[in-house]
DNA sequence: AAGTGTGAACCTCTTCACAGCA
DNA sequence: TGCTGTGAAGAGGTTCACACTT
């Protein structure tokens, strides 16, 4: 009964997760809007899904439905957040603090009160101990301590990638076991760490790829 | 014979993408180290994938290999060049010029020969007129007249989530074939216009999630 | 001997189609 | 009647295993 993580793999899937990620937001804006509860078709227009692959994520993490009424907005939003959230919250640190790393921190900022920006890291003196929404910037050379102290566990890497390896490998030595990778280098962590990687260039070559041919989604 | 672009959506896939752009990364490192052949165990290993899905992935471009040398480095990344690569290279705008506009600016601006920044827009009277990077900052009053003279096909947004919808539209109709969304908005677009999303609170939950999970890549 | 190229097997994910339900 | 839940079929993606090459 102790793991239910390990479950959690067995069943689903990296898609899985982006699609349940985006249910979630979508009714956070149904809920706001007021609306008590909503069918797999309707859910499967706003993500841009069928509503079997809505049917089925849902089956997935054990949320039923009813045949009359659909799915219970609040409930569902509160069954995927139990599913998707750490119940303790995750404690998270952004390293570097360029236009990227303050990026990452206006978007991310409370946005989310399981997910908490405990600590940015920076070389620049100019930055170093003053605060950014509420997020205290700490000397690069600081990380073990702060990552220890501050029990961090996952750190998004904003950093130029010539500097990537080496801040990854004290991150992980600190106990960091999530890596949102904004560096265009392939990191090389132990198999217990979990690496996102998010390559803008990647990303933008990929959209230039598919605007060329037509009809053409994912 | 024109229509080898229909031919590429029939064979390969977003993910399949997705390697080929790593594998041309990892080669135009190769290359510049003065190493002239790889074979697909170490490109397999560079990238995080088996022997099996390299050569497969190559055999589905075109490309071929010798038992001897393997695959010469120059060669090929010119071979997954041609692929991905619009042959008269791609016309790029970027959609707000805050924190993030300005990093992607930064990241992507002269990194490949056929891709080119060609504006940015903003509202800001600061920004508006001035050069970053080499890349004119326009009002975005004028983003049918700018789009449209100079053949811009790709945009990335990097606005507030808000003023997306709106933006996008008349993005759309000025002749943009690609949209590169930074904003957490799900767009509604033309099927013939492909949206990469690019959620940044997505990929920070995401990791966290599967930092929570061992032994768990992707 | 040590690679590549590839049909076929395998595995994973998505969709279909229909029983069951209120 | 119109939905959900789900076994089964179908599609799609990955790996195996071996013939072939030099």
């Amino acid at each position: 009964m102790k793991n239910e993580t390990i479950d959690k793999v067995k069943k689903i899937s990296s898609k899985n997760i982006d699609r349940l990620i985006i249910y979630r937001k979508i009714l956070n804006k149904l809920r706001k809007e007021g609306i008590a509860s909503v069918y797999s078709h309707k859910l499967a227009f706003l993500s841009g899904n069928t509503p079997a692959q809505v049917r089925r994520d849902l089956m997935d993490i054990g949320y039923h439905g009813t045949p009359v009424h659909g799915y219970k907005v609040n409930e569902l939003y509160d069954s995927i957040s139990s599913y998707l959230d750490s119940p303790t919250g995750t404690h998270v640190a952004i390293l570097g603090l360029g236009h990227l790393g303050h990026a990452v921190l206006d978007y991310c900022y409370n946005r989310r009160d399981k997910i908490r920006i405990e600590a940015a890291f920076d070389i620049d003196p100019f930055k170093v101990g003053r605060v950014f929404n509420g997020c205290r910037c700490y000397h690069i050379d600081d990380i073990e301590q702060i990552v220890r102290s501050r029990s961090i566990k996952v750190a998004i890497l904003a950093i130029p990638t010539k500097d990537a390896q080496k801040i990854v490998d004290r991150l992980v030595r600190s106990g960091v076991k999530g890596i949102l990778n904004y560096t265009s280098l392939q990191l090389s962590v132990e198999s217990d760490v979990y690496v996102e990687n998010n390559d803008m260039m990647l990303s933008l070559e990929k959209t230039i790829f598919f605007s060329t041919v037509s009809d053409n989604k994912n």
